[in-house]
DNA sequence: GTGCTACTGAAACGACTGTTTCAGTAGGAT
DNA sequence: ATCCTACTGAAACAGTCGTTTCAGTAGCAC
């Protein structure tokens, strides 16, 4: 009945999972098998899935590797000065190079969540959206933050980082996109 | 050398094309196959191969689909009164229920171009993202049309507009989402 | 009738999928 | 030496994939 259940811990896990966590980040989520994936990271098939117990396990854990980097922003206290102060600097890590790949699998995840809502991305899209709404609302003073017009702004911001990170996606240009969430968020800033 | 073209126009590929693209709405793109898809919509794989040449022209075939729908929007009149206004109009066309397949569609391939640049996605997401900018600046005041500012608008309110559909197709939340895209862009409809 | 075009059904091809079966090997504890 | 746990390799399983091969059928032109 425990459906093969993986050894939830292990050195070798870790370390194979840490490795296809980087394939996954190059290749993408949708497209992965396991033969090339096991190849790449220098393993088999078979072991990969000794380890993780199935192709969702492995799946599910990745998910789980890339909401751990996430979690790295989302745990740093987020600081005062209302939901824009906050959003302005979630979009310098945002248009930080080096979470571009992060970001590209968050949004492959997102719209896999959304079409095919069974699997190992169940409630991704939705999940997230509470994760930065909640982090959002941390910035902003306790006094306001239940209002209607608290939780238009922290829609407002989290529509905007998302947007402007889509762009930054597509076209590359970090200039551009900053001046549109600048243009944004800074007089927004004064109000809180 | 043609390498089996198929032919452009035909009775019956209209007819079957329009039927796959009603199962693509409700299935998505990314997992289909030719054989569910033809029992699908009342035909056989070989009869697909036979209309659209190979699964990439179907694929391809069904994005044109989907960009025809959306070019009746970039199409009509884009009207007056600068890119935030014409922002609050799109909204209304994004938020309406009858899209709501359509812009899952769209964020799924959005996602997939941005990772599997070769395929019949291409430059989906560059593309796209072109098409919308220049949709708003026809929008905006020719003479002012070129200047940064103009140019950080257009990429602004592009921004809020697919940051609250993404919020949008993952929550269902209208009411939320567009008191944030009105907060957002009403205020700055005033400047043009 | 013949010929031509458009379309279709059935079956097979080879490649690839996740998963399983069986048979190990290495290392530490007793 | 024995046992146990952790890991691994090779091969096969049944299934699905896109595509091809071959053999048609229906309708219209002449």
């Amino acid at each position: 009945m425990m459906s093969a259940a993986s050894p939830p811990e292990s050195a070798r896990r870790d370390e194979l999972l840490e490795r296809a966590y980087e394939y996954v980040l190059a290749h993408g989520l949708a497209g992965i098998s396991l033969r090339p994936l096991a190849a790449a990271v220098g393993s088999s098939p078979r072991v990969l899935l000794f380890l993780f117990g199935s192709k969702d396990g492995l799946v599910r854990a990745l998910l789980a590797r890339a909401r751990a980097q996430e979690t790295e922003l989302l745990a740093r206290p987020p600081g005062e000065g209302g939901a824009a102060a906050a959003g302005l600097r979630v979009w310098t890590w945002l248009a930080a190079d080096e979470h571009r790949g992060l970001l590209r699998l968050w949004v492959e995840s997102y719209a896999r969540s959304l079409i095919d809502p069974v699997g190992p991305w169940d409630e991704f899209a939705r999940e997230t959206v509470d994760d930065w709404l909640a982090l959002l609302a941390a910035a902003q003073p306790a006094s306001i933050r239940e209002t209607e017009a608290a939780v238009a702004e922290r829609t407002l911001v989290l529509a905007v980082l998302r947007g402007a990170m889509l762009d930054l996606l597509a076209t590359g240009d970090r200039e551009r996109t900053t001046r549109a969430v600048r243009d944004c968020l800074v007089p927004l800033r004064r109000r809180s």
